[in-house]
DNA sequence: CACGTAACGGTTGAG
DNA sequence: GACTCAACCGTTACG
C-alpha cells in the first residue's frame, strides 16, 4: 500500500526502538515489513522527525507572477538586460532565493512568452498573468514553499517549521524543499488522521475504514464526534498550507510533556524536533548529539506556537494516549 | 538471521 | 472532472 503507516505505529516503531526492541522485533511485533521500520528508524536518526514526507502535489513554480513581474520590469528598465542578469538580480533584490530562482532558460521563457511584447504595457492582460493577489498568495498557500519565502507569520520560520534541518541536508534532500522540511505539516494530518489513532490501539484492520474507525476512536472526541472523515479532512486540507498552524502542530504533536510523557522517559526522544526538554534518555537510539544541536535553533518557535490551537488538539491526542501502547503493559 | 537499500507498484495532490 | 506528473509510501527482494 502506498499510503504512510499510521503516526502511531510510527511512533511505536520509534518507541520500541528507543527501548533497545531490535529492529527485526519490531517489524514482526507490529507486523510492519523490515524495510520500513529501518527506513522510519533512519530517518528519525537523521532528522529527529517520524513523520512521513509530503506525499503528492507538485513541485513549486518558480515563476510566480511576483517574478514575472519583477522581471518585466528589469526589461523595462533595461531592455538589453541578459538572462542570467535577471536572474542575478533576482537573487540580488531578494526577489527569489537561490532554491527558487528561475533558470536562466526560463527567465528566457518569460521574456519571450510574456514579456516579448514590451509595447504593451498592460500587465495583466497577457495570458492569465495572474493577479497580484494571487502572487501574494503563492507563498501563503504553498506547502512546499521554502522555509525562507515562506514566512506568512513572520514570526518565526528562520529555519523549516518544526522540523530539524541543516543546510547540508537540505541540500541533500532535494533541490526544493526536503519532503521533512514540511513533514510537520503533515504532521497535522497525520495526527489528526483517525487512522493513526487506531492504529495506537492495535493494528488497523484496514485504512479503508477511517471513517468507521474514526467514530470508535474518538467516541467523546468532541471535534471529531459525529463529523465524518471527509469533514475532517477537508479541515485538514485547508489547514495545510498555513505554516503557523503547521509549526503548532509540529510542536504539539510532538510535545513530550504534554503528549507522551506518559509513555516513559524513553519514548520521550522521539518528539524530537526542537525541543530542549528532549534528553537521550535511552541510549540505545538516541539522537547523535549532532541531531540535537541541528534542533537547536528551532526550539523556542514551536513552543509558541502550542498555545492556540493545543486545547483541542491535545484532546485528541489525548485520545491517543488512551488506545495506544499495549506495549508498556504488556 | 539481521540489516540496509534499490526496485517496484500504489497513493496522493497540484497543475 | 479526468488526466498527468512527480513526489512519497511500504513491501519485497537482494546483497
Amino acid at each position: 500500500n502506498g499510503r504512510p503507516l499510521p503516526n502511531a505505529i510510527r511512533l511505536r516503531i520509534v518507541e520500541l526502538a528507543q527501548l533497545g526492541i531490535r529492529p527485526c522485533d519490531i517489524s514482526r511485533q507490529l507486523r510492519v515489513s523490515h524495510g520500513c521500520v529501518s527506513k522510519i528508524l533512519a530517518r528519525y536518526n537523521e532528522t529527529g522527525s517520524i513523520l512521513p514526507g509530503a506525499i503528492g502535489g507538485s513541485k513549486p513554480r518558480v515563476t510566480t507572477p511576483n517574478v514575472v513581474k519583477n522581471i518585466r520590469e528589469y526589461k523595462q528598465g533595461d531592455p538589453g538586460i541578459f538572462a542570467w542578469e535577471i536572474r542575478d538580480r533576482l537573487l540580488a533584490d531578494g526577489v527569489c532565493d537561490k532554491y527558487n530562482v528561475p533558470s536562466v532558460s526560463s527567465i528566457s521563457r518569460i521574456l519571450r512568452n510574456k514579456i516579448g511584447n514590451l509595447s504593451q504595457p498592460n500587465q495583466y492582460e497577457s495570458s492569465k498573468q495572474a493577479s497580484a493577489q494571487v502572487g501574494l498568495s503563492y507563498n501563503h498557500i504553498y506547502p512546499y514553499s521554502y522555509p525562507n519565502t515562506m514566512s506568512p507569520t513572520g514570526t518565526k520560520m528562520g529555519s523549516p517549521p518544526g522540523v530539524p534541518m541543516t543546510a547540508g541536508h537540505m541540500s541533500i534532500s532535494r533541490g526544493w524543499p526536503s519532503a521533512h522540511t514540511v513533514s510537520n505539516i503533515l504532521g497535522i494530518r497525520a495526527f489528526m488522521d483517525p487512522a493513526a489513532i487506531a492504529g495506537a490501539e492495535g493494528y488497523p484492520p484496514k485504512m479503508e475504514d477511517w471513517s468507521s474507525v474514526n467514530r470508535a476512536a474518538f467516541p467523546a472526541a468532541h471535534t471529531v464526534n459525529g463529523i465524518d472523515k471527509s469533514a475532517i479532512d477537508a479541515d485538514i486540507k485547508y489547514a495545510q498550507p498555513s505554516s503557523t498552524l503547521s509549526s503548532y502542530v509540529s510542536a504539539c504533536a510532538y510535545s513530550p510533556t504534554n503528549q507522551y510523557g506518559v509513555y516513559s522517559g524513553a519514548a520521550g526522544g522521539y518528539v524530537a524536533p526542537g525541543h530542549h526538554h528532549w534528553q537521550p534518555q535511552s541510549p540505545t537510539l538516541s539522537h547523535p548529539g549532532g541531531g540535537m544541536s541541528m534542533h537547536a535553533g528551532e526550539i523556542h518557535s514551536p513552543m509558541t506556537f502550542k498555545v492556540g490551537l493545543q486545547q483541542q488538539q491535545h484532546e485528541d491526542l489525548n485520545s491517543v494516549h488512551g488506545l495506544s501502547l499495549p506495549t508498556s503493559s504488556s
